[in-house]
DNA sequence: CCATAAATGCAACATTGTTGCATTTAAGAT
DNA sequence: ATCTTAAATGCAACAATGTTGCATTTATGG
Protein backbone atom coordinates (compact mmCIF):
# COMPACT_ATOMS: atom_id res chain seq x y z
CA UNK A 1 0.00 0.00 0.00
CA UNK A 2 1.75 3.56 -1.11
CA UNK A 3 0.70 6.11 1.43
CA UNK A 4 2.29 9.32 1.42
CA UNK A 5 3.32 11.35 5.00
CA UNK A 6 0.74 13.80 4.42
CA UNK A 7 -2.16 11.02 4.18
CA UNK A 8 -0.89 9.67 7.15
CA UNK A 9 -1.19 12.95 9.26
CA UNK A 10 -4.28 13.08 8.02
CA UNK A 11 -6.12 10.07 8.96
CA UNK A 12 -4.54 10.55 12.89
CA UNK A 13 -6.00 14.21 12.40
CA UNK A 14 -9.28 13.15 11.39
CA UNK A 15 -9.45 10.55 13.78
CA UNK A 16 -9.23 13.57 16.82
CA UNK A 17 -5.59 13.41 17.90
CA UNK A 18 -2.54 15.03 18.53
CA UNK A 19 -0.20 14.28 15.27
CA UNK A 20 2.63 13.38 16.95
CA UNK A 21 6.08 11.21 16.10
CA UNK A 22 5.23 7.86 17.64
CA UNK A 23 1.90 8.02 16.40
CA UNK A 24 2.92 8.76 12.43
CA UNK A 25 5.86 6.03 13.05
CA UNK A 26 3.74 3.01 14.25
CA UNK A 27 0.74 4.18 11.33
CA UNK A 28 3.37 4.11 9.02
CA UNK A 29 4.74 0.74 9.82
CA UNK A 30 1.95 -0.74 10.05
CA UNK A 31 0.51 0.55 6.35
CA UNK A 32 3.95 -0.57 4.63
CA UNK A 33 3.67 -3.80 6.17
CA UNK A 34 2.37 -6.79 3.97
CA UNK A 35 0.83 -8.97 6.92
CA UNK A 36 0.40 -8.40 11.15
CA UNK A 37 2.85 -7.60 12.90
CA UNK A 38 3.58 -8.01 16.46
CA UNK A 39 4.33 -5.58 19.14
CA UNK A 40 8.00 -6.73 19.20
CA UNK A 41 8.45 -5.83 15.04
CA UNK A 42 6.45 -3.08 15.16
CA UNK A 43 9.31 -1.70 17.95
CA UNK A 44 12.11 -2.77 16.08
CA UNK A 45 11.04 -1.01 12.19
CA UNK A 46 10.21 2.28 14.69
CA UNK A 47 13.57 2.45 16.31
CA UNK A 48 15.13 2.33 13.10
CA UNK A 49 14.28 6.01 12.55
CA UNK A 50 14.45 7.12 15.87
CA UNK A 51 13.94 6.38 19.78
CA UNK A 52 10.14 5.28 20.78
CA UNK A 53 9.98 3.85 24.45
CA UNK A 54 8.11 0.15 24.03
CA UNK A 55 5.04 1.63 26.37
CA UNK A 56 4.43 4.64 24.12
CA UNK A 57 3.99 1.86 21.32
CA UNK A 58 1.86 -0.38 23.22
CA UNK A 59 -0.08 2.86 24.10
CA UNK A 60 -0.23 4.16 20.77
CA UNK A 61 -1.74 0.74 19.41
CA UNK A 62 -4.10 0.81 21.95
CA UNK A 63 -5.19 4.07 20.58
CA UNK A 64 -5.04 2.97 17.07
CA UNK A 65 -7.47 0.06 17.91
CA UNK A 66 -9.62 1.67 19.78
CA UNK A 67 -9.81 4.47 16.91
CA UNK A 68 -10.43 1.46 14.22
CA UNK A 69 -7.34 2.56 12.53
CA UNK A 70 -5.65 -1.02 12.94
CA UNK A 71 -6.87 -4.14 13.92
CA UNK A 72 -5.33 -6.82 16.36
CA UNK A 73 -5.21 -10.00 15.85
CA UNK A 74 -4.87 -13.25 18.44
CA UNK A 75 -2.69 -15.84 17.52
CA UNK A 76 -1.63 -19.51 19.95
CA UNK A 77 1.85 -18.10 20.91
CA UNK A 78 0.27 -15.46 22.98
CA UNK A 79 1.39 -12.51 20.97
CA UNK A 80 -1.33 -9.68 19.56
CA UNK A 81 -0.36 -8.97 16.32
CA UNK A 82 -1.71 -5.47 14.55
CA UNK A 83 -3.03 -4.74 10.98
CA UNK A 84 -3.26 -1.40 9.38
CA UNK A 85 -7.09 -1.19 8.61
CA UNK A 86 -6.56 2.55 6.45
CA UNK A 87 -10.15 2.50 4.73
CA UNK A 88 -12.09 2.07 7.80
CA UNK A 89 -14.01 -0.50 5.61
CA UNK A 90 -12.13 -3.33 6.59
CA UNK A 91 -14.96 -5.95 7.91
CA UNK A 92 -13.59 -7.59 10.92
CA UNK A 93 -15.04 -10.76 9.69
CA UNK A 94 -12.84 -12.81 7.51
CA UNK A 95 -10.35 -15.17 8.24
CA UNK A 96 -6.70 -15.04 9.04
CA UNK A 97 -3.76 -17.25 7.80
CA UNK A 98 -1.19 -18.31 10.58
CA UNK A 99 2.16 -19.71 8.74
CA UNK A 100 3.38 -22.62 10.87
CA UNK A 101 6.79 -22.36 10.24
CA UNK A 102 7.51 -18.62 10.22
CA UNK A 103 4.71 -17.59 12.27
CA UNK A 104 3.40 -14.69 9.76
CA UNK A 105 -0.21 -13.83 10.13
CA UNK A 106 -1.86 -12.38 6.90
CA UNK A 107 -5.89 -11.63 6.58
CA UNK A 108 -7.60 -14.00 4.08
CA UNK A 109 -9.71 -11.17 2.22
CA UNK A 110 -12.99 -12.43 0.39
CA UNK A 111 -13.48 -15.06 3.06
CA UNK A 112 -16.39 -15.21 5.55
CA UNK A 113 -15.60 -15.60 9.44
CA UNK A 114 -19.15 -16.29 10.24
CA UNK A 115 -21.54 -19.23 9.77
CA UNK A 116 -24.29 -20.34 12.24
CA UNK A 117 -23.32 -23.13 14.56
CA UNK A 118 -25.44 -25.48 17.18
CA UNK A 119 -24.63 -24.89 20.55
CA UNK A 120 -25.73 -26.76 23.51
CA UNK A 121 -28.71 -25.33 24.87
CA UNK A 122 -28.70 -21.99 26.39
CA UNK A 123 -25.38 -20.74 24.13
CA UNK A 124 -26.03 -17.63 22.18
CA UNK A 125 -23.23 -16.77 19.36
CA UNK A 126 -21.83 -13.88 18.40
CA UNK A 127 -19.66 -14.13 15.84
CA UNK A 128 -16.56 -16.63 15.02
CA UNK A 129 -12.53 -16.60 14.82
CA UNK A 130 -11.16 -18.86 11.67
CA UNK A 131 -7.34 -19.45 11.57
CA UNK A 132 -6.32 -21.45 9.03
CA UNK A 133 -2.80 -23.01 9.39
CA UNK A 134 0.01 -24.41 6.94
CA UNK A 135 2.59 -23.04 4.95
CA UNK A 136 2.94 -19.33 3.78
CA UNK A 137 3.89 -18.98 -0.22
CA UNK A 138 7.53 -18.32 0.87
CA UNK A 139 8.04 -20.76 3.83
CA UNK A 140 6.20 -23.57 1.20
CA UNK A 141 8.88 -22.96 -0.68
CA UNK A 142 12.13 -23.18 1.09
CA UNK B 1 -17.41 -38.04 33.77
CA UNK B 2 -16.75 -40.57 36.46
CA UNK B 3 -13.44 -42.28 36.46
CA UNK B 4 -12.00 -44.18 39.56
CA UNK B 5 -8.39 -44.04 41.09
CA UNK B 6 -7.60 -46.87 39.84
CA UNK B 7 -7.96 -46.33 36.08
CA UNK B 8 -6.35 -42.73 36.46
CA UNK B 9 -3.46 -44.87 37.25
CA UNK B 10 -3.91 -47.24 34.00
CA UNK B 11 -4.00 -44.32 31.94
CA UNK B 12 -0.84 -43.20 33.45
CA UNK B 13 1.03 -46.12 33.30
CA UNK B 14 -0.42 -47.04 29.81
CA UNK B 15 1.15 -44.39 28.34
CA UNK B 16 4.89 -45.92 30.10
CA UNK B 17 5.01 -43.02 33.08
CA UNK B 18 5.63 -43.80 36.26
CA UNK B 19 2.56 -42.87 38.55
CA UNK B 20 3.38 -40.10 40.84
CA UNK B 21 1.02 -38.20 42.71
CA UNK B 22 1.39 -34.54 40.56
CA UNK B 23 0.09 -36.50 37.16
CA UNK B 24 -2.51 -38.49 39.27
CA UNK B 25 -3.85 -35.04 40.79
CA UNK B 26 -3.79 -32.98 37.42
CA UNK B 27 -5.05 -35.84 35.35
CA UNK B 28 -8.05 -36.39 37.64
CA UNK B 29 -8.82 -32.76 37.48
CA UNK B 30 -8.63 -32.46 34.06
CA UNK B 31 -10.67 -35.64 34.02
CA UNK B 32 -13.24 -34.26 36.18
CA UNK B 33 -13.84 -30.66 34.74
CA UNK B 34 -16.74 -29.97 32.54
CA UNK B 35 -14.56 -27.16 30.51
CA UNK B 36 -10.76 -26.38 29.44
CA UNK B 37 -9.19 -25.09 32.70
CA UNK B 38 -6.20 -22.44 32.81
CA UNK B 39 -2.97 -23.33 34.59
CA UNK B 40 -3.97 -21.72 37.31
CA UNK B 41 -7.32 -23.26 37.47
CA UNK B 42 -5.82 -26.68 37.87
CA UNK B 43 -3.76 -25.32 40.63
CA UNK B 44 -5.55 -24.20 42.48
CA UNK B 45 -7.76 -27.30 42.69
CA UNK B 46 -4.27 -29.52 42.58
CA UNK B 47 -3.29 -27.85 45.35
CA UNK B 48 -6.93 -28.01 47.37
CA UNK B 49 -5.62 -31.37 47.97
CA UNK B 50 -2.03 -31.25 48.49
CA UNK B 51 1.22 -28.65 47.55
CA UNK B 52 2.45 -29.05 44.19
CA UNK B 53 4.75 -26.61 42.67
CA UNK B 54 3.41 -24.63 39.42
CA UNK B 55 6.55 -25.64 37.30
CA UNK B 56 6.19 -29.63 37.55
CA UNK B 57 2.47 -28.45 36.86
CA UNK B 58 3.93 -27.26 33.68
CA UNK B 59 5.46 -29.95 33.20
CA UNK B 60 2.66 -32.84 33.36
CA UNK B 61 0.55 -30.61 31.24
CA UNK B 62 3.29 -30.96 28.81
CA UNK B 63 3.79 -34.68 29.22
CA UNK B 64 -0.35 -35.37 28.81
CA UNK B 65 -0.48 -33.64 25.68
CA UNK B 66 2.55 -34.85 24.39
CA UNK B 67 1.01 -38.63 25.17
CA UNK B 68 -2.37 -37.20 24.00
CA UNK B 69 -3.67 -37.51 27.27
CA UNK B 70 -4.87 -33.94 27.27
CA UNK B 71 -5.31 -31.63 24.94
CA UNK B 72 -4.08 -27.61 24.56
CA UNK B 73 -6.44 -25.35 23.45
CA UNK B 74 -5.12 -21.53 22.24
CA UNK B 75 -7.22 -18.18 23.55
CA UNK B 76 -7.09 -14.56 22.80
CA UNK B 77 -6.33 -13.78 26.18
CA UNK B 78 -3.34 -15.37 25.93
CA UNK B 79 -3.39 -18.02 28.24
CA UNK B 80 -3.31 -21.81 27.44
CA UNK B 81 -5.92 -23.87 28.47
CA UNK B 82 -6.19 -27.98 28.77
CA UNK B 83 -8.79 -30.79 28.28
CA UNK B 84 -9.01 -34.15 29.63
CA UNK B 85 -8.67 -36.48 26.38
CA UNK B 86 -9.39 -39.70 28.21
CA UNK B 87 -10.49 -41.38 25.34
CA UNK B 88 -7.47 -41.04 22.89
CA UNK B 89 -10.48 -41.12 19.89
CA UNK B 90 -11.15 -36.95 20.74
CA UNK B 91 -10.70 -36.05 17.31
CA UNK B 92 -8.38 -32.71 17.27
CA UNK B 93 -10.92 -30.89 14.44
CA UNK B 94 -14.09 -29.42 16.26
CA UNK B 95 -14.71 -25.61 17.21
CA UNK B 96 -14.27 -24.41 20.26
CA UNK B 97 -16.22 -22.06 22.10
CA UNK B 98 -15.54 -19.32 23.91
CA UNK B 99 -17.86 -17.33 26.63
CA UNK B 100 -17.19 -13.34 26.07
CA UNK B 101 -18.37 -12.67 29.37
CA UNK B 102 -16.57 -15.49 31.99
CA UNK B 103 -13.96 -16.67 29.52
CA UNK B 104 -14.82 -20.41 30.00
CA UNK B 105 -13.64 -22.66 26.70
CA UNK B 106 -15.55 -25.62 25.99
CA UNK B 107 -15.58 -28.37 23.08
CA UNK B 108 -17.95 -28.16 20.82
CA UNK B 109 -18.53 -32.32 20.07
CA UNK B 110 -20.25 -32.77 16.90
CA UNK B 111 -18.36 -30.35 14.82
CA UNK B 112 -16.19 -29.65 12.16
CA UNK B 113 -12.87 -27.75 12.01
CA UNK B 114 -12.04 -28.32 8.81
CA UNK B 115 -13.01 -26.80 5.39
CA UNK B 116 -10.99 -26.57 1.91
CA UNK B 117 -10.22 -22.25 1.83
CA UNK B 118 -8.99 -20.39 -1.29
CA UNK B 119 -5.81 -19.16 -0.17
CA UNK B 120 -3.23 -16.43 -1.86
CA UNK B 121 -0.94 -18.27 -4.77
CA UNK B 122 1.53 -20.94 -3.03
CA UNK B 123 0.28 -21.18 -0.10
CA UNK B 124 -0.60 -24.48 1.36
CA UNK B 125 -3.35 -25.48 4.16
CA UNK B 126 -2.48 -27.84 6.83
CA UNK B 127 -5.68 -27.45 8.87
CA UNK B 128 -8.61 -25.09 10.72
CA UNK B 129 -9.21 -23.62 14.09
CA UNK B 130 -12.74 -21.96 14.40
CA UNK B 131 -13.32 -20.56 18.20
CA UNK B 132 -17.20 -19.46 18.36
CA UNK B 133 -17.30 -16.26 20.70
CA UNK B 134 -20.97 -15.70 22.31
CA UNK B 135 -22.36 -16.10 25.98
CA UNK B 136 -22.31 -19.89 27.73
CA UNK B 137 -26.05 -20.70 28.89
CA UNK B 138 -24.74 -19.44 32.34
CA UNK B 139 -23.77 -16.00 31.44
CA UNK B 140 -26.58 -15.65 28.86
CA UNK B 141 -28.87 -16.37 31.82
CA UNK B 142 -27.07 -14.22 34.49
C1' DC C 1 16.47 -53.57 49.86
C1' DC C 2 19.36 -51.19 46.14
C1' DA C 3 20.52 -48.78 42.12
C1' DT C 4 19.22 -45.65 38.89
C1' DA C 5 16.82 -43.05 35.67
C1' DA C 6 12.92 -40.22 35.99
C1' DA C 7 10.34 -36.82 38.29
C1' DT C 8 10.15 -33.10 41.39
C1' DG C 9 11.11 -28.62 43.80
C1' DC C 10 13.36 -24.41 43.94
C1' DA C 11 15.47 -20.25 42.29
C1' DA C 12 16.36 -17.54 38.67
C1' DC C 13 15.22 -15.91 34.26
C1' DA C 14 12.41 -14.63 29.87
C1' DT C 15 8.61 -12.59 27.41
C1' DT C 16 4.66 -9.88 26.91
C1' DG C 17 2.04 -6.53 28.58
C1' DT C 18 0.29 -2.83 32.27
C1' DT C 19 0.30 1.04 35.79
C1' DG C 20 1.69 5.32 38.20
C1' DC C 21 3.71 9.44 37.86
C1' DA C 22 6.81 13.18 36.51
C1' DT C 23 8.14 15.53 32.25
C1' DT C 24 7.54 17.07 27.59
C1' DT C 25 4.86 18.72 23.74
C1' DA C 26 1.10 19.64 20.12
C1' DA C 27 -2.31 22.76 19.26
C1' DG C 28 -5.53 26.32 20.23
C1' DA C 29 -5.82 30.97 22.47
C1' DT C 30 -3.77 35.37 23.05
C1' DA D 1 5.43 34.58 18.12
C1' DT D 2 4.46 33.20 22.68
C1' DC D 3 1.66 31.16 26.32
C1' DT D 4 -1.29 27.70 28.36
C1' DT D 5 -2.85 23.33 29.12
C1' DA D 6 -4.60 18.89 28.35
C1' DA D 7 -2.67 15.15 25.97
C1' DA D 8 1.13 12.31 25.00
C1' DT D 9 5.46 10.49 26.28
C1' DG D 10 9.31 8.27 28.94
C1' DC D 11 10.81 5.85 32.77
C1' DA D 12 10.66 2.65 36.54
C1' DA D 13 8.29 -0.67 38.68
C1' DC D 14 5.08 -4.28 38.56
C1' DA D 15 2.14 -8.33 36.90
C1' DA D 16 1.00 -12.63 34.52
C1' DT D 17 2.45 -16.55 32.16
C1' DG D 18 5.73 -19.62 31.07
C1' DT D 19 10.80 -21.74 30.83
C1' DT D 20 15.55 -23.37 32.25
C1' DG D 21 19.30 -25.25 35.17
C1' DC D 22 20.40 -27.95 38.72
C1' DA D 23 20.33 -30.32 43.16
C1' DT D 24 17.25 -33.53 45.60
C1' DT D 25 13.77 -37.00 45.96
C1' DT D 26 11.33 -41.09 44.41
C1' DA D 27 9.04 -44.84 41.56
C1' DT D 28 10.28 -48.91 39.63
C1' DG D 29 12.90 -53.02 38.10
C1' DG D 30 16.40 -56.16 39.69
Amino acid sequence: MVTTRVSIEDLLREAGARVTRPRLSVLRVLLEAPRALTHHEIARRVRYAHRVDRVTIYRVLDWLVAHRLAHRVASDDRVWRFNAAAEGAHADDHMHFKCSRCGGITCLEGTRASRRVTLPKGYRQQRMEITVKGLCAECAFA
